[in-house]
DNA sequence: ATGTCCCAGTCTCTGGGA
């Protein structure tokens, strides 16, 4: 099964670009972020079309998250269970907000779906920015990180998949330039705790599993060439439970997604592969080799 | 390089967010 995590940066405006990218990846289940629609205006047809299932749990002009499936799905659920539009602030947190900012709260915002597909229980994720170190907004964010915590100690399942835009670098090795980057959000000590934290109740950081080398990030910033001079971080992340991750075969960032026209997201897909349940590993393939081969994506048309 | 892209509303420009 390949489950793939992107944040498109408005799927009105990616549209194209995330047809062309289903058709070349072939993923069973793409988890969106940052989908900037309502759920009136989520393009179910144009996805049918191409083969998929969408569920979309979006408020309009910011955020919004999907989920995109071969086949039907089950039991799905939007931010965190919590009632949305309306939201209740968890009994046990708090949330300090002061001024203009008081009508700043993630936790009212289109952030979280979940779903079941084939038996694995796939979390869509975009986090809250933060902003700056210090601010309500990067305490609102750790907040957040808070509630998807509890969430998953609450809805443990042995096959989950975490994907999405956590807006954090786990490591030093997940930025450009480490020493450029302190004191800014995204790399700070409480959000890498964070990050850790979930890490610690029974996640794999399934892309640095398969991948120990640094310099490969999932983001790079629209502005002065960033992209090509690879000034990026690496902020998109498919967490899998422990459970799954017997069943890891191949993860990659797609940087060809991030190339050409039409213009394309500020992020880059990230994929991974599981085999299927109870097949053995290498049941099927002939070698590591011819393994790797097959799953590698074919390179875009001129233009992409 | 405070350098781009996307959105909605004030609507062919501006401001907010990333």
């Amino acid at each position: 099964m390949r489950i793939a995590t992107w944040n498109v940066n408005s799927l009105k405006a990616r549209l194209e670009r995330v047809g062309a990218w289903l058709e070349r990846a072939k993923p069973d289940v793409l988890l969106m972020q940052e989908t900037k629609l309502s759920d009136a205006d989520a393009p179910h047809a144009q996805f049918a079309t191409w083969g998929y299932a969408l569920a979309h749990h979006g408020q309009g002009r910011w955020n919004g998250v999907a989920i995109a499936t071969r086949g039907p799905v089950s039991d799905l659920q939007v931010n965190f269970g919590d009632p949305f539009g309306k939201p209740v602030e968890p009994a046990t947190l708090t949330l300090a907000l002061s001024g203009d900012t008081q009508d700043h709260n993630p936790l009212a915002e289109a952030r979280m779906m979940a779903a079941t597909y084939q038996g694995v229980r796939v979390v869509s994720i975009y986090a809250p920015n933060g902003r700056v170190v210090g601010t309500p907004f990067f305490a609102a964010k750790l907040v957040w990180f808070a509630r998807l915590a509890t969430w998953l100690h609450e809805h443990a399942s042995p096959a989950t998949v975490v994907g999405g835009d956590y807006n954090i670098a786990p490591a030093d090795i997940d930025v450009w330039d480490p020493a450029q980057c302190v004191g800014s959000t995204h790399v700070s000590v409480e959000e890498r705790g964070a990050f850790q934290r979930l890490l610690d109740s029974g996640f794999v950081d399934a892309y640095r599993l398969q991948h120990p080398e640094g310099g490969r990030y999932s983001w790079w910033d629209y502005r002065a060439g960033n992209f090509h001079k690879n000034i990026g971080m690496r902020i998109d992340e498919c967490l899998i439970s422990r459970a799954l991750e017997p069943r890891l075969v191949w993860s990659e960032i797609d940087r060809e997604a991030r190339k050409g026209k039409p213009t394309p997201s500020d992020h880059a897909p990230v994929i991974i592969d599981l085999d299927e349940a109870g097949v053995p590993l290498d049941a099927g393939w002939t070698g590591a080799e011819e393994r790797i081969a097959a799953r590698r994506l074919p390179k875009p048309p001129r233009g992409q």
